[in-house]
DNA sequence: ATCGAGAGTTGACGCTGTCAACATCCTCGG
DNA sequence: CCGAGGATGTTGACAGCGTCAACTCTCGAT
């Protein structure tokens, strides 16, 4: 038996030692290939059969790395949530003007999101849940506290009003969250959209958000 | 056989003409049961075969009302868009002062996902498709022209500036689809969450961003 | 009275997630 | 050097799902 071979994703990739039996690196073949899967097929294409197909293993030998679909779920949402804070940190560090700052990363969120649709729906979904899998809970603070420190330089800079970090950031991430669930579910209205391109309308609602925040007043709770 | 009978969620309400062989609203109660589980039982929960046995009816009788389960979904998303709409109005009626009715509109908004969020996120999300499902794009149309039209009425009363209802009901829609969405994913900070009520975080953020509408620029594309 | 179309049923298919029992491999203590 | 045992992978099963084909029942129009 165990035809499956060096014929199928090289397992045990660099110096395959490991026989044909093991796998070797099974758990990131899965989650690379949980992710390969969600983006080409969607949400619905992403099926722990199809996983453990495409890593050239049984159907269920996923079962000795995740407790279930929903933990190989959390782990690729994990994943995706390092690729959102990068894909952050990146576009904060190309750009000295802090207030420029606080917008490209608000724009590379948007941008995250409509080039990962299902992704980005998987990381703010409901079928895996936070409760369960606390590390998901902790990415998303890390996003958030990102966020909050290019709030806190913008004010260092003088070019944003004082107050609570926090207070100031959420206004900034509901917005960009949701510019980008809308565009993922191509709800932009389409006198709002040129081509595709949806940073010049990021860019214009973060302008609007940073000058009602000067203006406006505080969360008083 | 067909044990079914009236025990079962009175097929035929009103006059139970009909026999027990033939439902006589089957589509209905399909619709109405699928809305039950939904909110009950979660996405997940919602089956094509447990909506049937809840209708009292075998498992492959929807098919003689629906081509398939999505559009099931379709139609449990076409009456959750009646829904928020209704609530839209409702809200907007309820306020003379053209500033404040903008204002609860987006609210009522936010407080429809907060108490309906697997409905709200099959609304928006992929698994029914806009595309396929043409109606639902012209509820979405509706909705938006609902808060379209709070937009022009608060421009004619003078607390908005001037300018296209659609490029600023944009960025009020998006606001709202925001916090919406974070609220359905327990996401809101716990610095901003008093209690469970979303409903002051919802008017600030509104204030936030009307401020920012009057004072900022607009979007030349 | 009949007949045909609409509405519901039965049974099947392949797919899925999950589990139990079994097989194989790798490592480490003797 | 070896052999035991844990880690890893396989096989086969189960129930539930969406879907389809073939059947049956019912009712209203002719």
């Amino acid at each position: 038996m165990a035809m499956r071979g060096a014929t199928r994703s090289s397992p045990a990739r660099g110096r395959p030692r490991r026989g044909a039996y093991h796998h070797g690196r099974l758990r990131e073949a899965l989650i690379a290939g949980a992710i390969d899967l969600l983006s080409t097929r969607g949400t619905q294409g992403l099926t722990l059969r199809e996983a453990a197909r495409k890593a050239g293993v049984s159907h269920s030998a996923p079962y000795r790395h995740f407790a279930n679909k929903e933990s190989l779920l959390a782990a690729v949402s994990e994943d995706g949530f390092r690729r959102l804070i990068d894909a952050g940190i990146t576009a904060a560090a190309g750009e000295r003007d802090p207030a420029r700052k606080l917008r490209v990363v608000g724009i590379s969120y948007v941008r995250f999101a409509a080039e990962n649709p299902a992704l980005f729906r998987l990381m703010f979904g409901a079928e895996v849940s936070g409760e369960r899998h606390p590390s998901l809970r902790e990415q998303a603070r890390r996003g958030f506290s990102l966020l909050g420190s290019a709030v806190a330089e913008a004010q260092a800079a003088g070019v944003l009003r004082a107050g609570s970090p926090v207070e100031l950031a959420m206004p900034i991430w509901v917005l960009a969250h949701g510019l980008a669930m809308l565009t993922i579910d191509r709800q932009v209205p389409a006198e709002l959209r040129e081509q595709v391109a949806i940073e010049p309308l990021a860019d214009w609602l973060m302008s609007v958000l940073l000058a009602g925040l000067d203006a406006g007043g505080r969360f008083t709770h």
